[in-house]
DNA sequence: TTATTTTTTGATAGCGCTATCACAATTTTT
DNA sequence: AAAAATTGTGATAGCGCTATCAAAAAATAA
């Protein structure tokens, strides 16, 4: 009826005062908390007055530690340059985590590139289930992370790396290129692609597509502007202009993303020039906007939703290896062209 | 020399692995993990080597619980229907918490309204510095969350709890009042809402500010639109025509995102109806979108970026109370309004 | 040289909890 | 009724680490 051991006064209130309160043994308490049908009516109650009157708070470090169970959380690494796109693989993957039981903890690294070391920690520091890098492309931080790795790593967004469990690459490149050829086929032989965000390889990919499929078909690559600007609504109206002083020819226009389609498409309105008429507009992405806006915008995407479903399958393969590992077919997630008025 | 405890096997590579390897005790390979120049250089290479040979990682749940220190970890617990002008809040709050060394995890309670115990449970895990609700309307998750207070908590964006230290409300009322003052004051009277998200708190305040605007000037506040959809550029498209349709003497249209406004925006557009001489619209937010649409859009903001550094310097006196607590002066955190073309 | 201070080092004892196992209390079976 | 199976309960011994303090080693002063 007495636990002997001694103890510390850390001004907590724990277990063992609850079962002093209760005159029962710590373990009987440990038992109502977390098995309650495994102990007697009588004492359960005795111990939730006990509680009650004492304010006791689980310790959940302690909880962690005694029994090495670990959390089912996750954590995703990523940083703020998420476009449309991305941000939905990274829903589709959070909601089939949480299908499994497991809890997504979001950190956006774009606030600690000067405290890496902090944010190891605060990785480390609580038994995570995994570690999931969402187009993270600070090499420090990933060697960091991959240097003190306990458990399931995946990488998704940037190039493979060999020491990290799964790697997830979209195929940007190929989305893009499809939708070139898209263009190509339609007829258009000036285009131009604007591409923002140059500094991310995401974007670089994209634009690789875009290079790709316009040498295959023998076209001139130099109509291009490779901004370090943010990929967004401003930055589309603001470098139209420059790309039609530069190439007046211009009879197409494919951009990195929605949201600088979105910005050529005002800045065509602003200055009269009729979309797809006088200009052909593209964009990336199959955001909401492109859908609503005028005219709507033909748009390439990758089937994000389909993504984030398959990664989470083989991220709950990673943690729990009992599942049978059967290679499912990855050949449905091809990019999809959204043909729209704008083209 | 020799620590004599016994040692249950758990298949992990401890301190004291790391000790008898390198021929120390477990206190110098402690320290000179965590306080180096308190060891001399000899061991502490010794013990270097010891580490990478063995493959060592510290286990940092055992190390917050023997030293009861506090992670350097904020999390904010948010919902998905965060829009434009809530999204600056939220990282201007990160940016000033990270300045001070703290870490910012974000958890999406949208994915977790069925397994609230393990959303609780993963908060506890952490030894958190702070909790911060933003925008969390579900009063159960708050309800439980409370209930097991251990620590500051913060809510910002809804209404205030007497059990939570601190409560953060912007004024998305009296900022949608400003705007639909200045609105009338322009010579608008048939001036129509149009509110989507109805079910959140942060929408209906806003329709409020409208209401109480309209009824301050004698105007009438039947031509309201208060839907249950996102608000989004497709609601916005897709609610203009039953606007026009009710209120075909509708003048102004006023609506509670930018979002939406941008939708209303497209429609208008689409149906040649000019923008603002047949029909003025207003958005809310101060979103990139409504700098560059065309017409650029008539919208109005809180200063949320300086609403976040404030809410930072709140929540980090409450952490620390040593500092000063000096109240500061808030009446310098009054709404905006960008005017622009579209009115 | 010896006495004193400073720096290094390690055995010990927990942090608050749970796994384990043995023993008591109850229920079921023979 | 006694024997066997089941359930309820608690003392013990750690989980892997760090705070503490005393002892040892090194550096400085006398």
């Amino acid at each position: 009826m007495q636990d002997t051991k001694k103890r510390r006064n850390t001004g907590q209130i724990t277990l063992f005062d609850v079962a002093k309160y209760a005159g029962v043994g710590t373990m009987t308490v440990s038992r109502a908390l977390r098995t309650p049908e495994r102990v007697s009516d009588k004492l359960r109650k005795k111990i939730q007055t006990a509680i009650d009157d004492l304010g006791y708070k689980p310790n959940v470090v302690a909880s962690l530690l005694a029994s090495a169970s670990a959390n089912r959380l996750i954590a995703v690494v990523t940083t703020k340059i998420c476009d449309h796109s991305t941000r939905i693989l990274l829903n589709s993957l959070q909601t089939s985590l949480a299908k499994d039981g497991y809890t997504t903890l979001i950190i956006e690294t774009y606030h600690y590139h000067k405290n890496e070391a902090q944010l190891i920690n605060a990785l480390y520091s609580q038994n995570l289930a995994a570690i999931v890098l969402f187009y993270v492309e600070n090499p420090t931080i990933i060697e960091k992370i991959v240097h003190r790795k306990t458990l399931p790593i995946i990488n998704i967004g940037i190039q493979s790396y060999s020491c990290i469990n799964i790697n997830i690459q979209p195929d940007d490149s190929l989305a893009m290129l499809m939708l070139t050829e898209y263009v190509i086929k339609q007829g258009y032989r000036h285009i131009g692609l604007l591409c923002a965000n140059q500094q991310y390889h995401l974007f670089q990919q994209r634009l690789h597509g875009w290079h790709r499929a316009m040498l295959a078909h023998h076209l001139p690559t130099h109509r291009i502007i490779n901004a370090a600007k943010p990929a967004s609504f401003a930055t589309g109206s603001e470098l139209l202009p420059e790309m039609l002083l530069n190439w007046p020819e211009l009879d197409a226009l494919i951009c990195t993303t929605d949201e600088l389609a979105g910005g050529v498409l005002n800045e065509c309105h602003r200055r009269h020039i009729r979309v797809p008429y006088q200009l052909a507009v593209c964009g990336f992405g199959d955001s909401e906007f492109s859908q609503v806006c005028v005219p709507p915008l033909t748009t390439v995407a990758l089937p994000a939703e389909l993504m984030g479903q398959h990664t989470a399958t083989l991220l709950l393969k990673q943690i729990c290896p009992d599942i049978d590992d059967t290679e499912t077919d990855l050949s449905f997630l091809i990019p999809i062209i959204k043909t729209r008025a704008s083209l």
